[in-house]
DNA sequence: CATGACCTTAAGCCTGCCTTAAGCCTGCCC
DNA sequence: GGGCAGGCTTAAGGCAGGCTTAAGGTCATG
């Protein structure tokens, strides 16, 4: 999932990046408010991590002014102002979380965990699908009961195709969800993975459509 | 909003009982695990304030086991426990907030309040016509409840009929959807898909208007 | 520093959808 | 009814898109 970091400190911002992608998400870093909207403008994301001091104004007038147009992105507030006041301001100002620095990395991927579930339509931590669980916390996964370890990027598209079973997503879609703004493909790297997961999974678990794109098989799949 | 307050401790939970009642929220309060499943299987509650040490047992292990159930109700976890471990394996439990004790009560409020605002859903727009249904994000359709499976084109096709039900488009209008301005047909492409619709649908589904184009069908075509 | 896991790139093969083309059919006008 | 133009049907071949495999590159780890 594409998650937007806003935070301008350098040390933070890259400890947030790197602990984030291990986890399994795919950060991009914005050091201002500006840059923040930009962002937003131009690219999908499914959260948003968000400093609230800011060179160039307040994170929580941002989120104000970004709910006021509609945006609707999960968003996890960071401060270094860690009194309860401010944290009720910051939740009322739109924020779906709040965290006082200093905070602990596992604490921030396992609260954008909580967040992108919910934001999915999903309660449950866990995703199924035709006998396959999907357990975000610790990037694994169990189909019919026999565990399977995947690598990054396989989970991440595995993910991207749980969440929404038997719809169709095109590769441009995928790779908007796998890659952020410094990284980039051009090559089949794509479908590299799909190969190595269908390995993992059987044939015809993952189909694909030709011309348009990937899914999971429907239920009675020949 | 109704919400279940899962809580032993007497004095805090009639704390949380009168705060959330004062903020606006309709509090159910019960002490035990049992209760909570009991109160959870006769009544609607928008969210729910769980306690992690319940004298019958861990309000982490009824979490799971009730997302297990289905059951995504909004979840806002309370503990004595303030570790950073213990709030992470909350979250993942399938709590969408955690907060230790000692709490601010405006705080549960702010929280629950940014909890209730996430809880709704999203529908997804299909078309219909005589008893077809298209779904654009799975490039499937359903006749009279058969499912149908189509290609590309063929989607395209049928997609720029039921883009406006009844009127006419002729080839032309077809081909400007089908391909890009580069992209020409010098043959009777159109047809020959037309064609295999029709195999698909039914030969009266799509009428053909000689000379201008193609329509689907008006209700009770012979 | 060596090792291994993981990812990307590239090249060649394979598959199935789309186009093409040729012949037949149908409605329309004289 | 005859001729004709537009549309239908069928089948075959091409080609883009996808699959597979393998070689390097990068990064973290012992």
């Amino acid at each position: 999932m594409r998650v937007l970091i806003v935070e301008d400190d350098a040390t933070l911002g890259d400890g947030l990046s790197v602990g984030l992608r291990l986890a399994g998400f795919t950060p991009d870093l914005v050091t201002t408010c500006a840059d923040a909207r930009a962002a937003l403008d131009t690219d999908d994301f499914g959260a948003m991590v968000l400093d609230v001091m800011l060179p160039d104004g307040s994170g929580r007038d941002l989120l104000a002014s970004l709910r006021e147009q509609g945006v609707d992105l999960p968003v996890l507030m960071l401060s270094a102002l860690d009194q309860v006041r401010d944290r009720i301001t910051g939740l009322d100002a739109g924020a779906d979380d709040y965290l006082g620095k200093p905070f602990d990395l596992d604490e921030v991927t396992a609260r954008l965990r909580a967040l992108s579930r919910r934001s999915e339509g999903r309660a449950q931590p866990q995703s199924h699908w035709n006998g396959l669980t999907l357990d975000p916390s610790r990037m694994e996964g169990q189909l019919n009961g026999a565990p399977l370890r995947f690598s990054r990027r396989e989970f991440a598209i595995l993910s991207a195709l749980m969440d929404r079973p038997g719809a169709i997503l095109d590769r441009a879609a995928l790779e908007d969800r796998l890659y952020g703004w410094q990284e980039g493909v051009e090559s089949n790297a794509v479908e590299v993975h799909i190969h190595n997961l269908r390995a993992k999974l059987g044939t015809r678990f993952i189909q694909t459509v030709r011309g348009v794109g990937y899914r999971l098989a429907p239920e009675g799949a020949p």
